[in-house]
DNA sequence: GCCAAAAACTAACGTATGTTCGTTAGCAAG
DNA sequence: CTTGCTAACGAACATACGTTAGTTTTTGGC
């Protein structure tokens, strides 16, 4: 046989990606082969050629296409917290809880497979996240000109906060004992608080 | 030639555990791989195994002997500190980061590379995780109860403090901007900050 | 209904990898 | 000085891996 009665180009390739992830989330880009991913599509390993370029281009794919969604996301849902630097500093916090709790694959694999990207691949990537960074670090820096938040050093406490939010992809289960809502509400306090400066509440 | 003049066994296998930390914690351990191990160390391939059993055991031996050091590290810092909860709980978060920023490699591999342990092994690695794990939490649900704490849920505080802490692991140099005072300081009060009852400052 | 493009197949290539085997030279105890 | 253990060596094995080549069947536009 060759080419199978109703295969579909399209189709075939969402069921790479979708596999892709899964299966470097489970086992990490190195350790994840060709013809276990081919068999997860149910495909040969060759006919993987017909939708990807490389192993490594696919990993690309993967992580470009998630930062680029997730700039996107968050800059609609700062555009929706309006205009006062608090709020939308809970908004950032809020969305990339809830984000990551939805994502978790995706978001492991961009923080934890930078190491396997190529340098030029990796290049752009560390662009992206870099980009994604200075949406907090412009939040705190208002945040902190407008006398409203205290931290001794800007940077690091971005730093901490993203560390501290993106955390939860290691732990979360759905449908765990606490919803997704009581999730991110917790973590937007925390961080809420670690920042506020104690005259503002 | 065979036996190499000097050679030691001991000072062999400390080299080969220098370098595999060092080789995994850039490359991650599917990607490193034994030829470069050796190379590093300055032995052929085959000579590695006069000191480890297999690549998998020394993966394990690497980050069971990190996580009972850190527990054996962490208790002494608790005992130093004496018995008031928040002076514990202070005493844990910088010890966390302090011992975090001076073993990047060893923490991190111990935290990304638990997939890559085969289940018996794996199991034993959680186990000890959960123990460190179980320090903090115990310190939390002692400040909830002394009344002197104020978060939602104490497991989700924890794992979000540790997150945080680890964090530092992903963007800490050596010799940047900030002294490693400075940096334990900071994720000190960002902690503390973040789970103190408003009234008991 | 025909035909080029698409999408699958089978087979294989070249290399990399973890590990084993047999051997040999240095070291320390008797 | 001998002797047994240690720690290295070179060579190789078996497998696994990413990828390519060539072929075959289905699909969709004319």
């Amino acid at each position: 046989m060759a080419r199978i009665a109703g295969s579909s180009g399209a189709r075939t390739a969402e069921a790479i990606r979708r596999a892709a992830l899964r299966l470097i989330w489970r086992q990490g880009y190195a350790a994840m082969n060709l013809r276990d991913l081919a068999a997860e599509v149910g495909i040969q390993p060759s006919s993987l050629y017909n939708h990807i370029e490389t192993k490594q281009a696919l990993l690309f794919d993967l992580v470009h296409d998630h930062l680029t969604a997730l700039l996107a996301a968050t800059d609609a849902a700062l555009e929706a917290a309006g205009p006062d630097t608090l709020e939308r500093l809970r908004a950032f916090a809020a969305h990339h809880v809830l984000y990551h709790l939805e994502k978790r694959a995706e978001v492991y694999i961009a923080n934890s497979e930078l190491r396997a990207l190529d340098p030029p691949n990796h290049g752009r990537v560390v662009a992206l996240r870099r980009a994604y960074e200075a949406r907090l670090i412009t939040l705190l820096e208002a945040g902190m000109a407008e006398g409203r938040l205290a931290v001794a050093d800007i940077t690091v406490a971005a730093y901490a906060i993203l560390a501290m939010l993106t955390g939860v992809c290691t732990w979360y289960r759905p449908g765990g004992r606490l919803s997704n809502a009581e999730i991110v509400d917790q973590h937007v306090a925390l961080v809420m608080a670690g920042v506020l400066k104690r005259s503002a509440a």
